[in-house]
DNA sequence: TTGAAAGCGCTAACAC
DNA sequence: GTGTTAGCGCTTTCAA
């Protein structure tokens, strides 16, 4: 490369970091050489002295919709930048969420995002002290990573009111475990959980409380549907924690013969583009994942920009009503 | 590292590469030194004489289930391996996706999966040439490059015949439409649509052919199905390309008060989790993309390890009969 | 403003 | 069986 524009290395390394110290001429042969010959700098070279432009982006898997509205923002914000994301499956176990970051470790990455991780404050800062790190979904306030998410106990609230509103007295909730052992009240599915509980308690209906504890995916809502619906007396509605576990909600109710809104209301969260469909038309929390992806990118580019203040940004979730959810008869 | 072990750089290196040469009191002393400092090899810097052991994968999006179910396979096959996966959107135009793969390139991926990619097949080959790749459902056959596919020429037939043998005429496709500028032969959604078509008219049904072109995805099937629809005669089954598109057809078909499969059966491609849902219940081609994955790394890794010859791996798909498809009245 | 040269952490060729 | 050494393609001093 260097040869062929009949330039030092040094000169096209100046010109790809838009370096100080350049003539406009140098500039433009450089540059002009880059183009004839096509020139892809080697990333992994510029890692071995400095960066490699490239960010990690661990998700806990690829099923959930929503987590692709934060791949698209992110992928719009890093489209003005010369950085790349990569994304990596967490998995649903610690060990395999350590094993995904520490290959992105090891493959120098320059920073990376974490969608909902499982691992401990302890961990992520261990891991936010190798290289900057956000972490996406999760309340704690950590002096050394930034932090991304909705406001999980207002979203909560909206759901359980609206359905207060509506008349329900019965509410059922739908959360999630996993492996995690953070702390209770910096996860999302927690504070979702606490808040519809203390809804519930705020309103009097404290003996009205049932929560099935299961997964936030298909299956999850399905089965803690199931056995929501078999208590007695029935529940009149489901507050799902997230919009795949609803999906498995509507599909029990369907089973058991009931219809929804007319003898069971259903509710979500994430206001996933399947919620919108017509014959799903799901309520749910909208919480703007593209919004939360751009976050993001921004704050891990200024972390790596140098930036050492912890940010948190939240994003405040709306309730968008649709017909899974009406007065109970 | 070497240091702390007190043995040289170079038995490190042996050691991790597992190669020729090393004593077994060496290879103890190396390995406890590794855990004791926690070393971990910089991908990067192995890159530089080597491999990288990253391996990239080029999904047009995240939003298909479908894919979760690839890259599960590919990830379950990497385990046993030291090879990484790293994902990476390849989006919904060529321009973008050719950012993706050079996005990989510049960062020394030792090889890469592309699922259904848009760029034509000489653009692949090009790719080949710098580094080992596998093509995930696409038909053409290169010399170049390893090709992973279901035989979707027999799937859209199990569908048609399917929909034929259960007294449906009147039997409408959705397909799909994208920038690929690839042989219409060779591309997935071109070989269902024609498949659609040789089969109607392999049982006198030419007359009844009725595409639309729309996408593979849920708005997609709806815009699809909408327009299906309001056609007259209204068909009596639609084959959507795609259970993602099925999803917007079976949404469409609510809105215009018509209920499935009574009024209108409804089919889809590719056995997503959700067609299992029982108020979905929709029947469906599946394709084991488990198994695809699987095969992808286990292809990629050969091309790694030197092998030159170009191999095809096909899986067969099967039809899953459930409750969107009926007689029609 | 420019380029020569050192060095990032590895691997591979080679000498011991 | 082991260690020494020369690069891989960049970035970053540092002299010219």
């Amino acid at each position: 490369m260097a040869s062929h524009a009949q330039v030092s290395v040094t000169a096209v390394s100046k010109v790809l970091n838009n370096a100080y110290g350049v003539s406009p001429a140098m500039k433009n042969k450089v540059k002009t050489a880059i183009e004839e010959l096509g020139y892809r700098p080697q990333a992994v070279a510029r890692g071995m002295r400095g960066r490699t432009f490239t960010l990690g982006l661990v998700l806990p898997h690829i099923r959930n919709p929503f987590f692709a509205d934060i791949l698209d923002g992110l992928t719009a914000y890093l489209e003005t930048t010369d950085y790349q994301a990569f994304m990596i499956q967490g998995g649903a176990t610690r060990k395999v969420e350590q094993r995904a970051v520490d290959a992105l470790l090891s493959r120098q990455v320059d920073g990376i995002i974490m969608v909902a991780p499982l691992a401990s404050k302890a961990r992520l800062e261990e891991v936010a002290k190798e290289k900057p790190v956000v972490v996406l979904a999760r309340h704690e306030r950590s002096p050394h990573y930034d932090s991304v998410f909705d406001d999980d106990e207002a979203g909560a609230e909206l759901v359980v009111r609206h359905l207060i509103e509506l008349g329900h007295r019965r509410i059922a909730h739908i959360t999630h475990q996993d492996d995690s052992i953070a702390r209770s009240a910096d996860l999302l599915h927690s504070i979702r959980s606490a808040a519809y509980e203390r809804v519930m308690r705020e309103h009097g209906l404290e003996d009205e409380i049932a929560i099935a504890t299961s997964f936030y995916h298909e299956q999850g809502g399905y089965d803690g549907a199931r056995e929501l619906l078999r208590r007695a007396p029935r529940p009149t509605a489901i507050f799902a924690g997230a919009d795949q576990a609803a999906l498995g909600a509507l599909a029990a109710a369907h089973e058991a013969g009931l219809s929804v809104p007319a003898d069971v209301s259903v509710a979500g969260y994430d206001n996933t583009h399947l919620a919108a469909l017509p014959n799903i038309s799901l309520t749910s929390i909208d919480q703007d994942g593209h919004e939360m992806g751009r976050a993001a990118g921004k704050l891990l580019l200024e972390r790596i920009e140098g930036r050492r203040t912890p940010v948190r940004f939240t994003v405040t979730p709306t309730l968008v009503v649709r017909a899974s959810t009406a007065a109970p008869r």
